[in-house]
DNA sequence: TTAAATTACATTGCACGCAATTCAATTGCG
DNA sequence: CGCAATTGAATTGCGTGCAATGTAATTTAA
Protein backbone atom coordinates (compact mmCIF):
# COMPACT_ATOMS: atom_id res chain seq x y z
CA UNK A 1 0.00 0.00 0.00
CA UNK A 2 2.37 2.52 0.77
CA UNK A 3 3.90 2.66 -2.32
CA UNK A 4 4.61 6.19 -3.12
CA UNK A 5 6.18 7.47 -0.22
CA UNK A 6 7.30 10.84 -1.25
CA UNK A 7 3.76 11.61 -1.91
CA UNK A 8 3.19 9.77 1.69
CA UNK A 9 5.92 12.77 3.18
CA UNK A 10 3.81 15.35 2.08
CA UNK A 11 2.81 17.30 5.31
CA UNK A 12 -0.61 17.98 4.05
CA UNK A 13 -1.16 14.50 3.02
CA UNK A 14 -0.59 13.37 6.48
CA UNK A 15 -3.55 12.99 8.81
CA UNK A 16 -1.58 13.38 11.33
CA UNK A 17 -0.75 16.99 11.20
CA UNK A 18 -4.18 18.12 10.27
CA UNK A 19 -5.58 16.83 13.48
CA UNK A 20 -2.25 18.39 15.07
CA UNK A 21 -3.23 21.98 13.36
CA UNK A 22 -6.86 21.79 14.03
CA UNK A 23 -6.59 20.69 17.49
CA UNK A 24 -4.42 23.99 17.95
CA UNK A 25 -6.71 25.96 16.01
CA UNK A 26 -9.78 24.62 17.86
CA UNK A 27 -7.60 25.88 21.06
CA UNK A 28 -6.98 29.08 19.93
CA UNK A 29 -10.95 29.43 19.21
CA UNK A 30 -11.44 28.59 22.84
CA UNK A 31 -8.79 30.70 24.37
CA UNK A 32 -10.73 34.14 24.64
CA UNK A 33 -13.75 32.18 25.69
CA UNK A 34 -12.49 30.82 28.67
CA UNK A 35 -9.97 33.42 29.86
CA UNK A 36 -13.53 35.15 30.56
CA UNK A 37 -13.74 32.14 33.27
CA UNK A 38 -10.07 32.16 33.87
CA UNK A 39 -9.24 28.46 32.63
CA UNK A 40 -6.78 27.39 30.13
CA UNK A 41 -7.95 24.64 27.94
CA UNK A 42 -6.93 21.77 29.57
CA UNK A 43 -7.89 23.37 32.62
CA UNK A 44 -11.20 23.24 30.88
CA UNK A 45 -11.08 20.02 30.09
CA UNK A 46 -10.81 18.76 33.74
CA UNK A 47 -13.27 20.73 34.75
CA UNK A 48 -15.85 19.34 32.02
CA UNK A 49 -14.96 15.74 33.40
CA UNK A 50 -15.44 17.08 37.10
CA UNK A 51 -18.94 18.37 36.32
CA UNK A 52 -19.88 15.15 35.12
CA UNK A 53 -18.30 13.29 37.86
CA UNK A 54 -17.22 15.30 41.25
CA UNK A 55 -14.48 13.05 43.39
CA UNK A 56 -12.62 11.47 40.97
CA UNK A 57 -9.04 10.26 42.00
CA UNK A 58 -6.06 11.95 39.86
CA UNK A 59 -5.60 8.55 37.93
CA UNK A 60 -9.55 8.47 37.16
CA UNK A 61 -9.14 11.83 35.88
CA UNK A 62 -6.05 10.80 33.73
CA UNK A 63 -8.16 7.78 32.22
CA UNK A 64 -10.57 9.97 30.84
CA UNK A 65 -8.41 12.44 29.69
CA UNK A 66 -5.64 10.42 28.51
CA UNK A 67 -3.24 12.46 30.82
CA UNK A 68 -0.87 11.43 33.25
CA UNK A 69 -0.06 12.55 36.89
CA UNK A 70 3.26 14.82 35.57
CA UNK A 71 0.73 16.54 33.74
CA UNK A 72 -2.45 16.70 35.90
CA UNK A 73 -0.51 17.24 39.36
CA UNK A 74 0.62 20.78 38.05
CA UNK A 75 -2.20 21.50 36.78
CA UNK A 76 -5.04 20.45 39.18
CA UNK A 77 -2.66 22.54 41.70
CA UNK A 78 -3.17 25.88 39.77
CA UNK A 79 -7.20 25.28 39.62
CA UNK A 80 -6.76 25.06 43.84
CA UNK A 81 -5.25 27.98 43.73
CA UNK A 82 -8.07 29.47 41.52
CA UNK A 83 -10.16 28.08 44.04
CA UNK A 84 -12.48 26.10 41.76
CA UNK A 85 -11.46 22.76 43.32
CA UNK A 86 -9.90 20.98 46.56
CA UNK A 87 -7.30 18.13 46.43
CA UNK A 88 -7.81 16.20 49.49
CA UNK A 89 -5.63 13.15 50.58
CA UNK A 90 -8.51 10.20 51.18
CA UNK A 91 -8.34 8.85 54.75
CA UNK A 92 -8.70 5.35 54.12
CA UNK A 93 -5.38 5.28 51.30
CA UNK A 94 -3.14 8.01 51.76
CA UNK A 95 -1.82 7.57 48.86
CA UNK A 96 -4.90 8.48 46.23
CA UNK A 97 -6.06 12.21 46.36
CA UNK A 98 -9.43 13.36 45.51
CA UNK A 99 -10.60 15.88 43.35
CA UNK A 100 -13.95 18.35 44.64
CA UNK A 101 -15.52 20.90 43.27
CA UNK A 102 -15.42 24.15 45.38
CA UNK A 103 -19.34 25.60 45.40
CA UNK A 104 -17.23 28.29 43.22
CA UNK A 105 -15.99 25.95 40.48
CA UNK A 106 -19.54 24.03 40.28
CA UNK A 107 -20.60 27.63 39.82
CA UNK A 108 -18.40 27.64 37.40
CA UNK A 109 -20.81 25.00 35.37
CA UNK A 110 -23.38 27.55 34.54
CA UNK A 111 -21.05 30.47 32.97
CA UNK A 112 -19.14 27.55 31.00
CA UNK A 113 -22.79 26.40 29.42
CA UNK A 114 -22.80 28.90 26.55
CA UNK A 115 -19.33 27.75 25.24
CA UNK A 116 -20.35 24.78 23.57
CA UNK A 117 -22.45 26.78 21.80
CA UNK A 118 -20.11 29.28 20.57
CA UNK A 119 -17.64 26.36 19.49
CA UNK A 120 -20.06 24.89 17.29
CA UNK A 121 -20.94 28.68 15.59
CA UNK A 122 -17.39 28.86 15.25
CA UNK A 123 -17.55 25.74 12.92
CA UNK A 124 -19.94 26.26 10.79
CA UNK A 125 -21.16 23.00 11.09
CA UNK A 126 -24.06 21.37 11.30
CA UNK A 127 -24.83 19.20 15.08
CA UNK A 128 -25.04 16.14 13.31
CA UNK A 129 -21.74 17.01 11.13
CA UNK A 130 -20.27 17.70 14.18
CA UNK A 131 -20.83 14.66 15.54
CA UNK A 132 -20.15 12.11 12.64
CA UNK A 133 -16.58 13.83 12.50
CA UNK A 134 -16.17 13.43 16.27
CA UNK A 135 -17.29 9.96 16.33
CA UNK A 136 -14.92 9.35 13.31
CA UNK A 137 -12.18 10.68 15.28
CA UNK A 138 -12.42 8.97 18.70
CA UNK A 139 -12.47 5.32 16.58
CA UNK A 140 -9.29 6.73 15.21
CA UNK A 141 -8.40 7.55 18.58
CA UNK A 142 -9.01 3.78 19.98
CA UNK A 143 -7.12 2.31 17.39
CA UNK A 144 -4.25 3.98 17.88
CA UNK A 145 -4.35 3.99 21.65
CA UNK A 146 -4.29 0.00 21.29
CA UNK A 147 -0.86 0.78 19.40
CA UNK A 148 0.70 2.25 22.12
CA UNK A 149 0.87 0.10 25.22
CA UNK B 1 -29.49 24.73 18.17
CA UNK B 2 -27.59 24.54 21.56
CA UNK B 3 -30.81 23.30 23.49
CA UNK B 4 -29.06 21.17 25.60
CA UNK B 5 -25.91 22.82 27.44
CA UNK B 6 -25.67 19.70 30.21
CA UNK B 7 -25.34 17.42 26.84
CA UNK B 8 -23.19 19.86 25.12
CA UNK B 9 -20.94 20.22 27.86
CA UNK B 10 -20.23 16.68 28.26
CA UNK B 11 -16.33 15.61 27.13
CA UNK B 12 -17.31 13.01 24.82
CA UNK B 13 -19.70 14.80 23.10
CA UNK B 14 -16.83 17.11 21.99
CA UNK B 15 -15.14 17.18 19.12
CA UNK B 16 -12.65 19.40 20.61
CA UNK B 17 -11.80 16.97 22.95
CA UNK B 18 -11.97 13.94 20.63
CA UNK B 19 -8.88 15.83 18.40
CA UNK B 20 -7.01 17.22 21.55
CA UNK B 21 -7.31 13.66 23.00
CA UNK B 22 -6.42 11.81 18.95
CA UNK B 23 -3.69 14.32 18.11
CA UNK B 24 -2.01 13.05 21.08
CA UNK B 25 -2.66 9.70 20.90
CA UNK B 26 -0.91 10.09 16.83
CA UNK B 27 2.28 11.64 18.49
CA UNK B 28 2.66 8.51 20.96
CA UNK B 29 2.43 5.93 18.00
CA UNK B 30 4.90 8.11 15.90
CA UNK B 31 7.37 8.69 18.96
CA UNK B 32 9.50 5.45 19.14
CA UNK B 33 9.88 5.73 15.34
CA UNK B 34 10.97 9.05 15.62
CA UNK B 35 13.19 8.45 17.93
CA UNK B 36 15.18 6.10 15.95
CA UNK B 37 15.69 9.62 13.65
CA UNK B 38 16.28 11.86 16.47
CA UNK B 39 13.40 13.84 16.23
CA UNK B 40 10.66 15.06 18.24
CA UNK B 41 7.12 15.40 16.45
CA UNK B 42 7.22 18.87 15.86
CA UNK B 43 10.79 18.37 14.19
CA UNK B 44 9.39 16.05 11.87
CA UNK B 45 6.76 18.00 10.65
CA UNK B 46 9.08 20.98 10.20
CA UNK B 47 11.46 18.14 8.12
CA UNK B 48 8.61 17.15 6.19
CA UNK B 49 8.28 20.89 4.53
CA UNK B 50 11.86 21.53 4.48
CA UNK B 51 11.82 18.06 2.43
CA UNK B 52 9.29 19.92 0.13
CA UNK B 53 10.76 22.78 -0.09
CA UNK B 54 14.47 24.00 1.28
CA UNK B 55 15.57 27.22 2.07
CA UNK B 56 11.90 28.68 3.78
CA UNK B 57 12.29 31.61 5.60
CA UNK B 58 11.04 31.39 9.55
CA UNK B 59 7.94 33.52 9.00
CA UNK B 60 7.70 30.84 5.57
CA UNK B 61 7.81 27.80 8.00
CA UNK B 62 5.84 29.43 10.50
CA UNK B 63 2.70 29.92 7.41
CA UNK B 64 3.00 26.16 6.42
CA UNK B 65 3.03 24.53 10.04
CA UNK B 66 0.66 27.29 11.83
CA UNK B 67 3.53 27.78 14.17
CA UNK B 68 5.24 31.31 15.59
CA UNK B 69 8.50 32.24 15.63
CA UNK B 70 8.52 31.72 19.54
CA UNK B 71 7.64 28.20 19.03
CA UNK B 72 10.04 27.99 15.64
CA UNK B 73 13.09 29.95 17.06
CA UNK B 74 14.28 26.73 19.95
CA UNK B 75 12.99 24.33 17.74
CA UNK B 76 14.93 25.19 14.61
CA UNK B 77 18.21 25.75 16.98
CA UNK B 78 17.53 22.43 17.98
CA UNK B 79 17.59 20.87 14.82
CA UNK B 80 20.90 23.11 13.96
CA UNK B 81 22.40 21.13 16.84
CA UNK B 82 21.36 17.89 15.70
CA UNK B 83 22.70 18.67 12.17
CA UNK B 84 20.28 18.36 9.88
CA UNK B 85 19.81 22.40 9.26
CA UNK B 86 21.61 25.69 8.68
CA UNK B 87 19.82 28.91 9.80
CA UNK B 88 21.23 31.63 7.87
CA UNK B 89 20.83 35.11 7.38
CA UNK B 90 19.44 35.95 3.71
CA UNK B 91 22.23 38.77 2.97
CA UNK B 92 19.82 41.29 1.19
CA UNK B 93 17.86 41.56 4.15
CA UNK B 94 19.52 40.60 7.52
CA UNK B 95 15.93 40.49 9.25
CA UNK B 96 15.08 37.01 7.55
CA UNK B 97 16.68 33.11 8.36
CA UNK B 98 16.57 31.37 5.92
CA UNK B 99 16.82 27.47 6.79
CA UNK B 100 18.79 25.21 4.76
CA UNK B 101 18.97 21.11 4.88
CA UNK B 102 22.45 20.04 6.03
CA UNK B 103 23.47 16.67 4.19
CA UNK B 104 22.72 15.01 6.95
CA UNK B 105 19.42 16.36 6.67
CA UNK B 106 18.65 15.30 3.58
CA UNK B 107 20.14 11.95 3.75
CA UNK B 108 17.18 11.92 6.75
CA UNK B 109 14.48 11.88 4.11
CA UNK B 110 15.61 8.46 2.90
CA UNK B 111 15.15 6.92 6.85
CA UNK B 112 11.99 8.65 7.56
CA UNK B 113 10.22 7.32 3.86
CA UNK B 114 9.13 4.15 6.34
CA UNK B 115 7.17 6.26 8.85
CA UNK B 116 3.96 7.02 6.61
CA UNK B 117 3.70 3.52 6.41
CA UNK B 118 3.75 2.42 9.85
CA UNK B 119 1.29 5.37 11.32
CA UNK B 120 -1.41 3.81 8.23
CA UNK B 121 -0.45 0.32 9.63
CA UNK B 122 -1.31 1.91 13.13
CA UNK B 123 -4.52 3.65 12.45
CA UNK B 124 -5.88 0.22 11.15
CA UNK B 125 -7.59 2.47 7.91
CA UNK B 126 -7.42 1.92 4.46
CA UNK B 127 -5.89 5.34 2.68
CA UNK B 128 -9.26 6.38 1.18
CA UNK B 129 -10.48 5.99 4.58
CA UNK B 130 -7.46 8.49 5.88
CA UNK B 131 -8.08 10.72 3.22
CA UNK B 132 -11.60 11.29 3.81
CA UNK B 133 -10.91 11.87 7.02
CA UNK B 134 -7.84 14.53 6.03
CA UNK B 135 -9.95 16.18 4.09
CA UNK B 136 -12.83 17.04 6.97
CA UNK B 137 -10.38 17.65 9.52
CA UNK B 138 -8.63 20.25 6.91
CA UNK B 139 -11.78 21.99 6.08
CA UNK B 140 -12.64 22.75 9.76
CA UNK B 141 -9.55 23.84 10.38
CA UNK B 142 -9.69 26.47 7.94
CA UNK B 143 -13.18 27.87 9.27
CA UNK B 144 -11.99 27.80 12.66
CA UNK B 145 -9.13 29.71 11.51
CA UNK B 146 -11.22 32.06 9.48
CA UNK B 147 -12.65 32.83 13.68
CA UNK B 148 -9.12 33.66 14.95
CA UNK B 149 -7.75 36.64 13.05
C1' DT C 1 16.33 62.93 4.37
C1' DT C 2 15.29 61.43 8.44
C1' DA C 3 11.96 60.20 11.91
C1' DA C 4 8.13 57.01 12.36
C1' DA C 5 6.06 52.77 11.24
C1' DT C 6 6.61 48.16 9.83
C1' DT C 7 8.77 43.74 9.47
C1' DA C 8 11.34 39.46 10.83
C1' DC C 9 13.19 37.16 14.43
C1' DA C 10 14.59 36.50 19.14
C1' DT C 11 13.61 36.48 24.04
C1' DT C 12 10.90 35.86 28.20
C1' DG C 13 7.51 33.83 30.97
C1' DC C 14 3.92 30.57 31.74
C1' DA C 15 1.37 26.25 31.01
C1' DC C 16 1.24 22.08 29.27
C1' DG C 17 2.67 16.75 27.84
C1' DC C 18 5.42 13.15 28.97
C1' DA C 19 9.45 10.06 30.19
C1' DA C 20 11.94 8.92 34.08
C1' DT C 21 12.57 8.92 38.78
C1' DT C 22 11.31 9.31 43.58
C1' DC C 23 8.59 8.57 47.64
C1' DA C 24 5.19 7.05 50.68
C1' DA C 25 1.39 3.94 51.41
C1' DT C 26 -0.53 -0.42 50.63
C1' DT C 27 -0.70 -5.18 49.11
C1' DG C 28 0.85 -9.76 48.52
C1' DC C 29 3.45 -13.64 49.36
C1' DG C 30 6.29 -17.00 51.69
C1' DC D 1 4.72 -11.51 60.50
C1' DG D 2 8.30 -9.53 57.49
C1' DC D 3 9.63 -7.76 53.41
C1' DA D 4 9.55 -7.29 48.56
C1' DA D 5 6.51 -5.76 44.96
C1' DT D 6 3.04 -2.74 43.55
C1' DT D 7 0.42 1.38 43.46
C1' DG D 8 -0.78 6.50 43.31
C1' DA D 9 1.09 10.98 43.29
C1' DA D 10 4.66 14.10 43.08
C1' DT D 11 8.99 15.72 41.17
C1' DT D 12 12.44 16.67 37.60
C1' DG D 13 13.93 17.75 33.12
C1' DC D 14 13.12 18.75 28.40
C1' DG D 15 10.52 20.32 24.36
C1' DT D 16 6.91 22.54 22.72
C1' DG D 17 2.84 26.52 21.98
C1' DC D 18 1.91 31.09 22.51
C1' DA D 19 1.29 35.93 24.30
C1' DA D 20 3.94 39.78 25.12
C1' DT D 21 7.93 42.23 24.58
C1' DG D 22 12.43 43.45 22.65
C1' DT D 23 15.61 44.55 18.90
C1' DA D 24 17.59 45.36 14.68
C1' DA D 25 16.83 46.02 9.78
C1' DT D 26 13.99 47.92 6.35
C1' DT D 27 10.34 50.68 4.45
C1' DT D 28 7.33 54.72 4.55
C1' DA D 29 6.19 59.15 4.50
C1' DA D 30 6.26 63.89 5.93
Amino acid sequence: MPNKPNAMLQLDNQLCFALYSTSLAMTKVYKPLLAELGLTYPQYLAMLVLWERDGLMVSELGEKLYLDSGTLTPLLKRLETSGYISRIRAVDDERRVHITLTSSGRKLKARAAKIPGCIVSASQCTIPELMALTGQVQALRQRLAAQAP
